[in-house]
DNA sequence: AATGAATGAGGGTTCATTCAT
DNA sequence: TATGAATGAACCCTCATTCAT
């Protein structure tokens, strides 16, 4: 009567025609992870330009409304694959092992980056996607922030503690070494990169500089 | 934040406008390269994802239908841009100078970047737009290789100069310097140093290494 | 400015929240009160194309499955609403004083309206709106044809008395006169006046009129 | 390539598949006023709620797109339908007959609504319609204070004429008697009126009043 | 009595592209 | 060369309603 939904044009309720499937009905958690997971494979495949929300309905096997039941707009699932990537980025990072010398944790930043580009390239794609969009939005802006100060800080440390411990050369820019190094591995994931033993060949390059010389240098 | 849909300002309905504007023709050329210049624009402020043929269409003063007859296909109109892009990377390059050091070489490489991301703003977003593309378009990816491909090998003629006149040291892992070379600079255009003083202690750094020592390395 | 489609605020997803809110039962009396009455200053605030019965829902504090238990279809909703509106049109107005002359019968008929416009602006509003929405829904025709027949009655009677005892003219078509005093109530409804003064100055003189002459009159 | 529409996943454009209808071509103007008319009628059947874009194409035999290319926004289309009422309600109002009577003037006043309401009665029901949706809609409600003001200003005119050739009385309140002309049209429109006998005799009934007494009244 | 998950059937709007002129 | 009208195929989002719990 009102909104003229032009189902119904009397007012006898529309008795069930046909049940084709009996409607599985999850736990929002469960369904909503799911709906994120698919979200994120379709970033990694088709990137943000092709991610449709009918779409990802249709693969996790729900009415598109019900995806718009979990996550009201677009936009709310993108900031759903969003933490998801954050916390996997989290949980999959290589813990620093106790009393591992700089060198080492070095050694260890270059093969997690590796880890990640050989084994999870979906994360790696999506944190591309991310990254590449982030110029335009805002919210995407800021987690990918979150992530490069991670970074950044994580390594800033290493180079720190090796040079207190005289692994690392004294004389070296911490700052500006700490941000090449950023540079290279984000080289793995833009791709500048030839080879994946072109980018461990660069690294290590990298890193006989850090380490070079012990009173050599400049 | 996603689909950016424009938001209609004026709705001026196109009904009954009597005055027939002069209808403006002009050479194939000419008119291909407006088109090519707007689209490149808008492409840098807005993304990929921001192209619209009728803004485009729009912004050259001609009907969205004129423009499909110069470019058939959006996709036709951005390999224009694409070539656009690739021609104007090679015209404003500062050229070898003759005689120069391998270090003033190594400096110019540098100072383009930096030339680029200051004064041609718009050539590195719309540079950074076209790799971010690349894993899901052919022609792209071919682009960007070329630009890559080319860029890398100035870079090693230039690392090779230096170590066969030995102001570059002897033992550099040629190849996986020149992959840092390049990656370095897209930290630059990918926004990964937090400044430009930033990049230029990484690049700075990077040449130390390079130079240095000659003979106490690793 | 049509659809009148809400836009999102919060966007909070209602994903995983742990809290379980104790879940008020209430007699289903109660409960349906509450629905109605925030369904009728919602009618009242926004018309009836603005009535969402999940917002209604959300106003008492239930889930809108809840909402279409006590009333398992929107009309029925409607329907309520409806019954709401014509009991409390019924509960306010100002009874007839005993041995009340015609003329302040007439009075009180001014008066009352009055009252509803300038302290029950809501339910002239939802009024208005089932008005409107007469033409295309036969329950609220039903609904306002009883209220008008009920009011023309009233106002039948108090003209015909007042021709009786002499106080109105004799010459009167009392028929035609009713309607004339309900459309102009009516004008005040549909904001025909421009103020409440010229409401109050059209009414009087239609009242001097019925009152006039006295033997004068065509 | 860009916004990855479904169709085209290659760089193939499709060549025409099959051609059902040879794509009737019109003019502008033409076409916007098939669209305005189909969307008037339908607002006169089914309300603002009623009206679907979509619909009105069907009913135009034009794509919904097509409506778009011509109205962009479906409130464009209501803005050109108050038009539409507008200028019809100019067109068809009986015109001023040269040296007519202040009384006569009035009567004509009582026919054209009669005449509307007899043989326009979308119109009626347009206008009704617009009325109502005024309270919430800017635009509308400008447009139905105009309609009000020059009909107010029209009837406020014979009114003064009449009273200066002293064929009204001469201690009419004008405003206020405008005004309950005004409404008593209105009645007719919003059917307070049990019958368009009902009408013209409540309508006489006020015209005797005005004219009544010369000199007798109140 | 109450709920959260799920859904069907749209609803307005967008956009690259076609085509007759 | 240039255009305005027209279109197909989506796209995101909405909402009354159902249903198992």
């Amino acid at each position: 009567m009102t909104q003229a939904r032009k189902t119904k044009t009397t007012g006898s309720r529309p008795t069930s025609s046909k049940r084709v499937e009996p409607r599985t009905r999850l736990h929002a958690d469960v369904r909503s992870k799911m709906i994120v997971e698919s979200a994120f494979r379709s970033i990694a495949k088709d990137g943000f330009e092709g991610l449709r929300t009918r779409d990802i309905a249709a693969l996790v096997g729900i009415n598109s409304a019900t995806l718009h039941h979990h996550f009201p707009t677009k936009d709310d699932l993108i900031a759903a694959v969003a933490i998801h990537l954050q916390s996997h980025f989290r949980l999959e990072k290589t813990p620093a092992v106790a009393g591992e010398s700089a060198a080492d944790a070095l050694e260890r930043q270059f093969k997690d980056a590796l880890f990640y580009y050989q084994h999870r390239p979906e994360m790696i794609a999506v944190y591309r996607e991310f990254v590449s969009r982030a110029p335009r939005d805002r919210m995407i802006r800021k987690l990918v922030q979150q992530l490069h100060d991670g970074w950044r800080q994580d390594v800033g440390e290493i180079l720190k503690r090796g040079q207190l411990d005289g692994s690392f050369r004294a004389d070296l820019n911490r700052d500006a070494t700490g941000s090449l190094i950023l540079s290279v591995v984000w080289g793995l994931i833009a791709q500048v990169f030839q080879s994946v033993d072109d980018f461990a060949a660069g690294f290590h390059e990298l890193a006989k500089w850090i380490k070079a010389g012990q009173g050599s240098g400049g």
